[in-house]
RNA sequence: UGGGGAAUAGUGUAACGGUAGCACGACUGACUCUGGAUCAGUUAGUUCAGGUUCGAAUCCUGGUUCCCCAGCCA
């Protein structure tokens, strides 16, 4: 904790640039405002699965945690028992364990508060600050008003405390039916901020809840139990996103209604002072191409328009981490993207960027080919097979190297053969001589087409004195493919991944159509016949992959030792197809 | 129309009254046994109008635009 604490500063020891969170924290650090202690949590609530957009907070809060020495807590935000599940609970303890942040030992439930959240509402009531109120929920709406008129108070504002705390013993009894009865605070109905117009502290909810069972049949709302929460555990910045700013005064006048009467010596009626953490709100993440929001990624999975949550093309945790995505990679992406209070939209390059930095760093380079053509050598021996020395990772020699068998029949791309070349076309072609990779240098004598015309193999010499792939006499070739031996080639199915919407903003669609008419049809290939080098016979799910000159890949968890299967995490920078488009677009 | 936030290259983000910088993208070129990686370079910006100041992205005034709020969701 101490290396990441001077980290402060940069690893050339000029100040590094704090975001504006950061900035308070290092301020109130500086003045003492907390006696140097640094809290904060991660607040889910259990209801989904964790997405790109919570790694962003998560990284936010671990990271200040882990740079100024503090603590970080996970937190179940469970105070909604119709929507919360086991489920989403374990998921998200294994995402976010999975994107390195550690909680140690301070893992809780908010409704492990309930007991103390209903004796600090009993403690509001007798305080005069909440009261029953007996409308239902159509009524409340109505008197609380609209953006520009004032709410006018209920007429169950001035009962006494004595029969408030009679009627709120009865809610908590279970005496009255779902939505018969509310516990609101007393504030003030004709607020300009609709969330200060005598908002609900208490609903009831005859539900069992994942944890507490059947303990409790009112439940307490976000405004009133998220302070408490926060509280309880001593967070010191509790950082939300933007649309809890209007939050913000409530958050507060919660805290600050208990507090009413309190102490720091706990000498006064009520005891001691409880803890008042600072909310501070930040812009969350959009991503060009892709939708973030819980309810609209429960659709894509209720609907079945993708496999599920775990779907390689869907944003979430656990989506990415099937489609070959490394902790590494994302979280250097939440240090790229920074915090700030406006909402901006990050472009997929900027995460595609982060994803090729690491996997071109940390993958095993294998052979791999897609769509295979077959290429017959004439002049090598039919029955001889050579191992040739593959380097295992240019960016990291203690990667090593491995031997990659050759023999007369291989398998090589199709788009890596052209028989009529462009200018620009560097690969394969008829009387054109390349190198196959770690290999020899070839030259096309021959090709063999079907009935309709395709090209369905290529026949070949090679030149025995470039074995390795370096022609001793210095001649130079312009293109270097990859390939596999026939015989040793192990047969593959490769699923290739392309954006799950056509445009930028999936919900920039015409009247009447929803998200969904922006659904990209071609999000995902499907490769049945591809052939994969021996040594990937080995491979386990979500092991990483570059297969040369394609792109990086991942063991599948659908991946058998008889069918293996890969999914592309991405592709390689693709020069040559850039050259092409520009040549149609001519 | 009430209240709360916010505006810096195409995108994301710095500059805290003193030369508007970085990253991604795009485009050139070098190098290369991956048309990868790497390296060098080019491109392009302070929402607008006033004001204060020797000096304004930054301070002040006014305008414009965008986001959030009327769940017994979080």
């Amino acid at each position: 904790m101490k290396d990441e604490n001077d980290g402060l500063a940069g690893a050339e020891g000029e100040e590094r640039k704090l975001d504006f969170v950061r900035q308070i924290v290092a301020d109130d650090l500086k003045t003492g405002k907390w006696n140097g202690v640094v809290c904060t949590r991660f607040p889910p609530e259990p209801n989904g699965y964790l997405h790109i957009g919570h790694a962003k907070s998560i990284n936010l809060n671990y990271g200040i945690a882990a740079e100024f020495g503090g603590k970080f807590n996970l937190r179940f935000d469970d105070t909604n028992p119709e929507k919360e599940e086991q489920e989403y609970v374990d998921s998200i303890i294994a995402d976010v364990r999975w994107l390195g942040a550690d909680w140690q030992d301070r893992l809780f439930y908010g409704s492990d508060y309930f007991q103390q959240m209903y004796e600090w509402a009993v403690e509001l009531i007798k305080k005069g600050k909440a009261y029953v109120c007996d409308l239902n929920a159509d009524e409340t709406r109505e008197y609380r008003g609209t953006l520009t008129r004032p709410g006018k108070d209920s007429p169950y504002r001035n009962r006494s405390v004595e029969e408030n705390l009679e009627l709120f013993e009865r809610m908590a009894k279970g005496e009255f039916p779902d939505g018969a009865k509310t516990l609101r605070a007393r504030i003030d109905m004709a607020h300009p901020n609709l969330n200060m117009r005598d908002p609900i502290m208490y609903r009831i909810v005859h539900e069992r809840h994942h944890r507490q069972g059947d303990r409790w049949c009112i439940y307490p709302m976000y405004d009133w139990a998220h302070g408490f929460e926060d509280s309880i555990e001593g967070i010191t910045h509790s950082i939300c996103t933007l649309e809890f700013e209007n939050h913000r005064p409530l958050y507060d006048w919660f805290i600050d209604a208990v507090n009413e009467g309190r102490t720091d010596d706990g000498s006064g009626p009520w005891g001691r002072k409880i803890h008042h953490p600072q909310q501070i709100e930040f812009a969350r993440l959009n991503l060009t191409y892709t939708v973030m929001s819980k309810r609209k990624l429960l659709r894509l999975v209720k609907e079945r328009l993708v496999r599920g949550w775990d779907d390689p093309r869907m944003p979430t945790i656990c989506g990415m981490r099937r489609r070959g995505f490394s902790p590494e990679a994302i979280r250097n992406f939440c240090k790229l993207i920074g915090v700030n209070k406006f909402n901006s939209t990050v472009e997929i390059a900027l995460l595609e960027h982060c994803l090729r930095e690491d996997l071109n760093k940390t993958s095993a380079r294998v052979m791999a080919v897609l769509r295979p053509l077959k290429v017959v050598i004439d002049n090598y021996p039919a029955d001889q097979v050579e191992e040739l020395e593959a380097i295992n990772n240019p960016e990291d020699p203690s990667a090593g190297t491995r031997k990659v068998p050759f023999s007369r029949e291989l398998y090589i791309e199709q788009e890596d053969f052209m028989e009529e070349p462009p200018k620009k076309f560097f690969r394969l072609a008829p009387g054109r001589e390349v190198r196959l990779r770690y290999a020899y240098f070839i030259t096309c004598t021959d090709v063999i087409k079907d009935a309709e015309g395709n090209v369905v193999e290529l026949h070949c010499t090679y030149d025995p004195a470039t074995r390795g792939g370096d022609a001793p006499d210095g001649r130079k070739v312009k293109a270097t493919l990859h390939w596999v031996s026939a015989r040793h080639a192990r047969k593959a199915e490769v699923r290739l991944y392309d954006n799950l919407f056509t445009k930028e903003n999936p919900d920039d669609v015409e009247e009447g159509q929803d998200f969904t008419a922006s659904l990209n049809p071609d999000s995902l290939e499907i490769l049945t016949d591809c052939y994969v080098e021996p040594a990937l016979a080995e491979a386990k799910a979500l092991d990483r992959f570059q297969f040369e000159r394609l792109g990086y890949f991942c063991v599948d968890p659908d991946s058998t030792p008889g069918t293996l299967t890969f999914n592309r995490t991405v592709g390689l920078r693709d020069t040559w197809a850039r050259v092409q488009q520009k040549g149609e677009a001519v």
